[in-house]
DNA sequence: TCGTATATTGCATACGTATGCAAACACTAT
DNA sequence: ATAGTGTTTGCATACGTATGCAATATACGA
């Protein structure tokens, strides 16, 4: 049924040893350019292909990688597929996809590393550190994507992670609106045990603290959409509403401008500013025109690639790698003071 | 390096055959109670988990389904990836992520095969016939995704599809227009080549003729944001535009809105109507409250997962399923004639 | 010419699992 | 006690490839 064409069949056609057929098609095999080209002529008549699973089992390499995501609602993780997939393409390895909810990545963490992947990356998710343990045991490297573990050492436990810089982040948030006068300024948070959250949250009070201005109301969204319009509700359909507000992601922040506009009748960004995180696409759509911190997708995936390639290598151990980032400045924050 | 805890690591543990341990491991295979439970005990404390790779070398079967694509950037291709995913991991599948743009999707579909996949589903991205025998060939199921193949037979040329009825789309399309005194209208074209593209406007036109009526003017936005937003300006930056659009599909709908409003000054619905295709979650944003054809992701994820089933079963053939799609009227369509 | 170094080749084995086959076993009915 | 039935078990082999090792062929220098 499968596509059957073996290496001893294309070596018996053209005379030579299932070794040299082998050889052929490994890069770098001593190989003699006669003997080559008669596999080669043999392997195109018959239509043969190596078999990739017979190969990593002997070669203990898969050349596999398996991304975990638990949504894909926020645009953000789309374009992490996206580029991961095509940036380890170029170099000949692939991404085995796991979507999993947040309590059962553990589960799906058995299943992966019974397909032998060379390395893990977690994206919108976390595992037990016993899991991680276990894959470190297992020699697979383990690249938490856009999230640190939750011990603070991430390193300690053996995995790796790649951010961005969220806790400047949240603070240049925060100069900004100080800077264009705002002072009553709220805050809607994420999901509240992640890192991110916690970063961007933890940064942008520090400098409302430093400027003596206390949080005027915060809110949590949990990193939904439903949840950040009804967050939206709650923090701004009320007389004392704040003038500002700093939303941990973009994707809840479009909800909440939508919920601002039209169902409150509130101009953005006259009446209130509002301020993400992220940059996705639909942040430079023009019915938004978000203001926003801008974390590079591509950067971000350079670095995870980076760091998988010397860890699947033995050349290093485990790193928190931190990216800067930077504030892009569109319309939805107020200009005058 | 790798997790090396073999079966017979584990049968010399529990004081059994490598047998016995692959069929504790195995549904239905003969084993009595009391030697099952010997080797699980056996493989907890060792922490041992059955290589895949091994086991699909035997079985011949990898439990992987490719999923090809060659963009990310319209939402409704996210979704796909998770649906797809999420169902196929219900059944011990897995998805092999392949990004590739239009014209390398044939060298991107070698490599596919090496990896002995049971499965191919194609989404953005179109194979040549060749490649198309060579898994029918290879006894490799191939699905087509969201179109069908060019030779308009698809079955005939061994792969199968899912589509949702895109001609009585274009046509509820055309209907609604023509309901709401529409006289003066356009269609933003996909992709020329692509089905969708072709089978939406062949329905929009069909009933725009009936009607006696002819198209105001067209253009082509292949899909793309930028492109559509070019596309927009042709067609209304000008004393004689249409008064109703049909854009071929959502993402390239919000393009088209964003330039009428915010750089044209034209009202959504009043001076124009709009209406796209997909239903992608953005439509239902308040910004673009956007009439439009709704394709069922989910529907067409479980067509293409049931069509997986029964032809990597063998129990049948290569099939076209049609899945019936259905008009949203939001507010980007007047009401008034 | 021969000796030595180098490049190429085939043999044999290993990777970790599944499975047909026959042997061993347990049990029931006679 | 024996034959017969059904269940477990281990042995051996196969899946398709890569690779160490020894053997062979080739080139080169003196």
């Amino acid at each position: 049924m499968k596509s059957t064409t073996t290496a001893h069949e294309v070596a018996r056609l053209a005379q030579v040893s299932q070794s040299a057929v082998s050889r052929t098609f490994t890069a770098g095999a001593s190989v003699s350019e006669e003997t080559r080209s008669k596999v080669l002529a043999a392997a195109k008549t018959l239509g043969y292909r190596p078999n990739a699973l017979a190969r990593s089992l002997i070669t203990r390499r898969s050349h596999i990688v398996a991304l975990v995501m638990s949504y894909l609602e926020n645009q953000f993780y789309p374009l992490v597929i996206e580029k991961l997939s095509q940036q380890l393409q170029k170099q000949g390895y692939h991404v085995l996809m796991f979507i999993s909810e947040m309590d059962e990545a553990d589960a799906v963490l058995t299943e992966i590393l019974q397909y032998q992947v060379d390395g893990i990356v977690m994206a919108s998710t976390m595992l037990s550190s016993a899991l991680a343990d276990s894959c470190a045991r297992a020699g697979v490297p383990v690249i938490l994507f856009n999230r640190v573990a939750d011990t603070g050492d991430g390193a300690r436990a053996g995995t790796s992670s790649v951010t961005s810089d969220n806790y400047n982040g949240g603070r240049m948030v925060a100069a900004l609106l100080l800077e264009r006068g705002h002072k009553r300024i709220a805050f809607l948070a994420g999901l509240e045990n992640s890192s991110t959250n916690q970063e961007r949250e933890r940064g942008f009070k520090a400098v409302l603290d430093e400027a003596g201005i206390q949080l005027h109301s915060r809110a949590v969204g949990h990193y939904s959409f439903e949840r950040a319009q009804q967050a939206a509700r709650t923090l701004f359909d009320t007389a004392d509403r704040p003038d500002a507000v700093f939303v941990a992601n973009d994707h809840m922040a479009i909800a909440v401008m939508d919920v601002l506009r039209i169902e409150l009748k509130l101009r953005v960004p006259q009446d209130v500013s509002v301020v993400g995180f992220d940059d996705v696409p639909q942040a430079a759509w023009g019915s938004y025109s978000l203001t926003t911190v801008v974390q590079s997708v591509e950067d971000m995936v350079g670095a995870t690639v980076a760091l998988l390639y010397q860890q699947m290598q033995g050349e290093a151990g485990p790193r928190n790698v931190v990216l800067p980032c930077r504030l892009i400045e569109r319309q939805s924050v107020r200009t005058a003071g």
